[in-house]
RNA sequence: GCUCAGAUGGUGGAACUGGUAGACACGCAGGACUUAAAAUCCUGUUCCCGUAAACGGAGUGCGGGUUCGAUUCCCGCUCUGAGUACCA
């Protein structure tokens, strides 16, 4: 028989669901490899062809390793909570449950078709109680704890409460707010309950407080660092504001260290590391105290230049500085109130925008340099940022550009500190060189001055060492009903947890998916919702709670008494390799790696890093057709299109036409007529015979026309041509467009294959005749190469192997068993259906990735 | 601006540690089979010169360098993509 794929396919794979043939197993001398892919988020669109190439990928992985005598444990769930689900019920009053509920099932059946070797007795669902028991759990565990700095890891608050009542606040090096008291023992005894509890929200890695948050009205909810860009949501693309709020924050900040050095013992991209690197923005410097003249105030700025102190020429806050108000004398007035409407006015967008023009306005008084005494001008500048340091900066205009520009502007001293700067022109940052005019740093070097620098600082008790992190700790509340409650109820204003025992608090059922007409969060709709009659948090946790330490979850999936149990963990440990893409790299993969290291703290865990390696598949961009419509003299749209090689003779305008009805460019112009009823009655200019489309390579999107769905290839040449094409296609990193012009070659090529079994008749023919050494030559080559692709995942280079090999096998004429069945056994990786079926064909038991190694 | 990645035929790409550039596939051209088409098979296909072949010349974004030898290493530049953006 020909090759049939329908048949062999559904075949296989309902054989491997009813046989379960890839469970993992939990009790096996095994060693074990834990590949992860990012679960998607199950929108409604479905998958297009760019989502499973980084599946196709971990999947060929998988099945490798577990040829390889590996126990493989490769799950797959849905990250269900989430935005769409939720704005599509307030368009419709559909509960985001039953949306999701049929978004997993067109994915599961998409998944299903491409036969992946997943383990779905392990599926984890993010918005399943079951599930988000133990994201709220972990909240819990968070809440519950402090991070001890001198123990450089997070221990119980109660520890900490220990310590306070027996030594007071004497001794605690913790991350914390800033403002914090100071008190002994018996000070912390005489404190009220409630007094005692907010101070301890102060050492909370969960806590609430005032914060200044991305407040986006149009979503009606706030929104993390990572989810805004360019002062626009990343989903929806709406204006995001800047907005004092009562909020729930992870203290990530006191794992920025451990975050940073981490990176060097894991084997992920350079890039994905250097953006991480990028976005913890580790600096290190020194704080240095300015006493404000006459005045009982000081300031106190970060910079990470001390040596150049003497340099120092004045003084900027940024204008929503606390203490610009008292700073302001009555003359200046005026000017800085003016200043501070102007910089207020301006939207994030348009201060960027404006970032060579320089502006500020003088306040009026004056601070004193620490080191020599200078008098110098305190400024407020838009140029300073309030959210990082300290919000102010000493100017240093030789040195700086910004405190340059900013110096010419106001015509502020500007003087050179090392021998050999250049200033005539810009500011020179220069460290080479000896310095000048700065007192007794004068003559030393840099490494010499900043250390003498920060010593006389010391000493002085102006100033210390300092190092600063841009990360921020990050926003964990969300003003929307589709996410994980916290579980959290108010006594007296203060926040307290529910009990273990109440776990999971359940997402309540609502009226209506917006806010209250008071501004509440849609959860303040729910009807008798209360905690023994205490007030509930009404919002809910970001769309990464869920995803911060599912690879877990998988481990132990149906666990009710744990998130997963101590002997899943001590076994699976962490995961070998993990597949997604790199747009998560400063969001998902970081709270990941946050949740993990807090895991391991509070000894639930035990690895450092969750994901040994991780490899970002490419985008997969959309590559749209044109057709092009001639325009009349009058500028008329006509009903006549021009091919692609003959525009430039006519007067055209170019418009998408769906890549589904062309073929290597070429239109097919009676499904072009159907296409669209206005279009029936089209004529055409053809060249060669034939309709040529233009091509551009954009985001693949409904309205661009340019969206691939699977299912059609799947169809049309089955899950193992479009597998391996999607592998073919070029290197799994490397972002490219889509084009299914060159799976016919995939195809030809299995049928090939296919063909070797078979005789002119396609009757099944294997001979059991010894194989003659270029037979053998052409298997040990494929063997080797193959082996060595996969390891450092060259899948595409791996697939032209194979066909340089069967190509070879096809002139030799071979049909030795010999040489097929192993043949057979190296390409079920790539190809699992049509390799199934030969296998048992050759009168294999089936199943035989549990069965077989490679040769 | 800064950081990172990349640039090879008509197209996707290969050449892994410096050793025959263009594997494999698509497309295209020609041919076989067919009444015809599809499917299938065969041949050719980097560019230039040459009727064709042998042969000759050029060639991996551009300009230099190291080397017996460079797509590969070094320096400078151009362009493309991604990230980031007044971070003191």
């Amino acid at each position: 028989m020909d090759y049939q794929f329908k048949d062999i396919e559904q075949k296989w794979q309902q054989f491997w669901a009813e046989n379960q043939t890839f469970k993992a197993e939990d009790k096996t001398t095994k060693p074990k490899y834990y590949v992860l892919d990012m679960f998607p988020y199950p929108s409604g669109a479905g998958l297009h062809v760019g989502h499973p190439l980084g599946y196709i990928a971990s999947d060929i992985f998988s099945r490798y390793k577990r040829l390889k005598g590996f126990n493989v444990l490769h799950p797959m769930g849905y990250d269900s909570f989430g935005l769409p689900a939720e704005q599509y019920a307030i368009q419709t009053g559909q509960h985001p449950a039953i949306t999701t509920e049929a978004n997993i099932a067109t994915y599961r059946r998409q998944l299903d078709q491409l036969g992946f070797s997943f383990d779905w007795s392990r599926e984890v669902r993010t918005s399943e109680a079951g599930y988000y028991k133990w994201t709220q759990w972990i909240f819990m565990q968070l809440f519950n704890s402090w991070y001890n700095k001198a123990a450089d890891k997070a221990e119980a608050i109660d520890k900490l409460v220990e310590h306070f009542e027996q030594n007071g606040s004497a001794g605690i090096d913790a991350v914390c707010d800033e403002e914090i008291l100071s008190f002994t023992a018996d000070e912390w005894k005489a404190l009220s309950n409630e007094a005692q509890q907010a101070e301890l929200l102060k050492y909370r890695l969960t806590y609430l407080r005032e914060s200044t948050v991305n407040w986006c009205p149009a979503l009606g909810t706030v929104l993390a660092n990572d989810e805004v860009k360019d002062g626009f949501s990343e989903r929806g693309g709406f204006p995001v504001e800047q907005k004092k709020m009562m909020q729930w924050s992870m203290r990530i900040t006191a794992y920025a260290d451990r975050l940073l050095k981490g990176l060097d013992t894991i084997d992920w991209p350079e890039p994905l590391k250097e953006m991480q690197r990028n976005w913890i923005g580790k600096s290190v410097g020194a704080l240095v105290r300015f006493a404000v003249e006459d005045k009982s105030e000081f300031i106190e700025v970060f910079t990470t230049r001390a040596d150049t102190i003497f340099g120092t020429t004045f003084l900027v806050l940024a204008p929503e500085h606390e203490l610009v108000a008292s700073l302001t004398t009555p003359g200046q007035k005026e000017a800085i109130d003016n200043y501070i409407a102007q910089a207020k006015k301006k939207s994030e967008l348009e201060r960027m925008a404006d970032a060579k023009t320089v502006s500020g306005a003088f306040t009026g008084s004056y601070a004193v340099n620490p080191l020599n005494g200078e008098k110098i001008q305190i400024w407020i500048a838009d140029y300073v940022l309030a959210g990082y340091g300290t919000g102010a900066v000493m100017a240093v205009p030789s040195g700086d550009q910004r405190d340059y520009l900013f110096a010419k502007q106001y015509l502020l001293p500007i003087i050179p500190i090392i021998d050999i700067q250049n200033i005539e022109k810009e500011a020179d940052p220069t460290k080479e060189g000896h310095y000048i005019n700065s007192g007794f740093i004068n003559g030393l070097t840099y490494k010499e001055a900043t250390a003498a620098v920060v010593a006389k600082l010391e000493e002085l008790g102006a100033g210390k060492a300092k190092v600063n992190f841009r990360m921020r700790d990050a926003i964990f509340g969300r003003q929307r009903y589709w996410g994980e409650p916290v579980p959290v109820y108010f006594k007296d204003g203060l926040p307290q947890l529910i009990a273990e025992a109440d776990l999971p608090l359940v997402l309540p059922e609502v009226d209506k998916y917006l806010p209250t007409e008071d501004g509440e969060p849609p959860l303040a709709r729910a009807k008798g919702w209360n905690y023994n009659g205490l007030e509930y948090e009404l919002s809910t946790m970001p769309g990464w709670a869920g995803s911060s330490w599912y690879w877990f979850r998988y481990m132990d999936a149906q666990n009710d008494t744990a998130f997963a149990s101590p002997e899943a963990i001590a076994y699976w440990r962490d995961v070998d390799l993990y597949i997604g893409g790199s747009e998560h790299a400063t969001g998902h993969l970081l709270y990941s790696r946050f949740w993990n290291k807090f895991l391991k703290d509070i000894g639930k865990t035990a690895e450092e890093e969750p994901f040994k390696k991780l490899i970002n598949q490419g985008m997969i961009q959309g590559r749209s057709n044109f057709v092009f419509r001639m325009i009349d003299e009058v500028g008329r749209a006509t009903n006549t299109f021009v091919s692609h090689g003959l525009i430039k003779d006519y007067r055209v305008s170019p418009l998408h036409v769906d890549v589904n009805i062309v073929e290597n460019d070429v239109l097919d112009i009676n499904k072009f007529k159907q296409f669209r009823s206005d279009f029936a009655d089209a004529e055409f200019i053809l060249e060669n015979g034939k309709y040529v489309c233009g091509v551009e390579i954009e985001k693949m999107s409904k309205s661009k026309y340019n969206v691939v769905n699977p299912d059609v290839l799947v169809e049309r040449y089955g899950a193992d041509t479009l597998r391996m094409y999607e592998m073919f296609l070029g290197p799994l990193e490397q972002s490219k467009p889509w084009n299914t012009n060159g799976i016919e070659g995939v195809f030809k090529f299995l049928r090939k294959f296919w063909r070797l079994f078979h005789d002119d008749a396609w009757k099944f023919n294997v001979s059991d005749a010894e194989p003659s050494k270029a037979e053998l030559k052409s298997l040990h080559k494929i063997i080797r190469k193959v082996e060595e692709d996969v390891e450092r995942f060259s899948f595409n280079t791996s697939v032209s192997s194979f066909m340089i090999a069967v190509n070879e096998l096809t002139d030799l004429k071979s049909n030795k068993r010999a040489i097929l069945q192993d043949m057979v056994i190296i390409l079920s990786p790539y190809a699992p259906h049509i390799c199934e079926e030969l296998w048992t064909m050759l009168g294999n038991p089936a199943g035989h990735t549990l069965l077989y190694s490679i040769p």
